[in-house]
DNA sequence: ATAATGCGTCGAAAATTCTAAACATTGGAA
DNA sequence: TTCCAATGTTTAGAATTTTCGACGCATTAT
């Protein structure tokens, strides 16, 4: 009943995962085939992995519900456990004594955001030679001056200001001022 | 040569995006059939929009590349324009006198990530009834104090705690005290 | 030049999926 | 219980996709 589905069991098969998605939006396979405007028949063939639907079909059947292709294989159902944080209980994941990233939530497979809360020190510096895979990036200056290079760019952001990029661009973070600054970032998909 | 790959034109057709993917790959047709265990003719029918490939077929293609079938959907390849931005360029997109929500960058689609920077006056109350459809919700509390409900949780953020939600679940943010609250937060896919 | 290789495309046959109309099972109402 | 409606399943045949082999067109080597 508690159904869970996550990206490496079994639900991999598209049957699995698409009886999985039409029971959580309450459908039934005939008002699911009315909707997307191809049979039930078609749809329990899939749903018992019998058959391996076109990709044509498949869109017909997620229209009906509605649902978006790219959210189809990108969701996952996996139990959100904890919801709550205390500013104690983010994760510290740097290891530069300068520069302080504070994570919210585990460190878990699955997720499709990651939130930092950032401090650095005068004097931080990142360096340059990072260069995360994949995915953007984006983050808001809550205190003091931080000095972002992105690409060739380069920008002094002060409180409220904030930026926002693919991260496979080049970057670096530098804290030239003399009181700390605080980010908060966010990337996604998550880097670490 | 600069291939642009967004969600909105043609390259919804699989074949479109398929072509486009294998390009930047660096593949021949024949190629990557060898690889996928396929004919290349199947992936030349695929690439013209003739067919509609099974899901297993496609499996099997992106599977030589190798590309994840959710990847391939939500493969994103337009250019990123600008990438900082003023506290004062922070587009507004609340309705509520109560609540401020500014956001980082335009209102794009193909974005991977959203970011906002909100203020809650003292009463400000999102009201329960917002479910927003699919994704992840993060934030940080950064002045004030945020009254947070989630499903049938709910907690009191100081500056410096945090949340982290599967969007779909109703929540509900309140400012039941008496200075205004800014919350930094983020979601993904992006909601506006 | 000419041959040789590699590319994408095409056509008919083989394989697979989808439809339409049945069947089987369940659960509730009379 | 008995009937009834709703659900998921099955099957033969129609529709679609995939394979296999051949073709035309380039580019490169001989």
């Amino acid at each position: 009943m508690s159904a869970v589905l996550k990206n490496e069991d079994a639900s991999e098969e598209i049957g699995t995962r698409l009886k999985l998605v039409r029971q959580i939006f309450g459908l039934t396979q005939r008002e699911l085939a009315r909707r997307a405007g191809v049979t039930n028949g078609a749809i329990s063939l899939i749903e018992q992995n019998r058959v391996s639907p076109s990709i044509s079909s498949l869109k017909k059947i997620l229209d009906g519900i509605p649902l978006s292709l790219a959210d189809f294989f990108t969701l996952n159902f996996s139990p959100s456990d904890n919801v709550f944080f205390t500013g104690e209980e983010l994760t510290e994941i740097s290891y530069d004594p300068a520069i302080s990233m504070r994570m919210v939530g585990r460190r878990v497979k699955d997720r499709a955001l990651q939130m930092l809360r950032e401090t650095y020190q005068p004097g931080a510096d990142t360096g340059d030679a990072m260069l995360r895979h994949g995915g953007e990036e984006c983050g808001i200056v809550v205190a003091g001056c931080l000095t972002v290079t992105i690409g060739v760019q380069e920008k002094q952001l002060n409180p409220g200001d904030a930026y926002y990029f693919r991260s496979d661009i080049p970057h670096r973070f530098r804290n030239q001022g003399n009181e700390p600054v605080i980010l908060i970032s966010s990337n996604s998909p998550p880097s670490f």
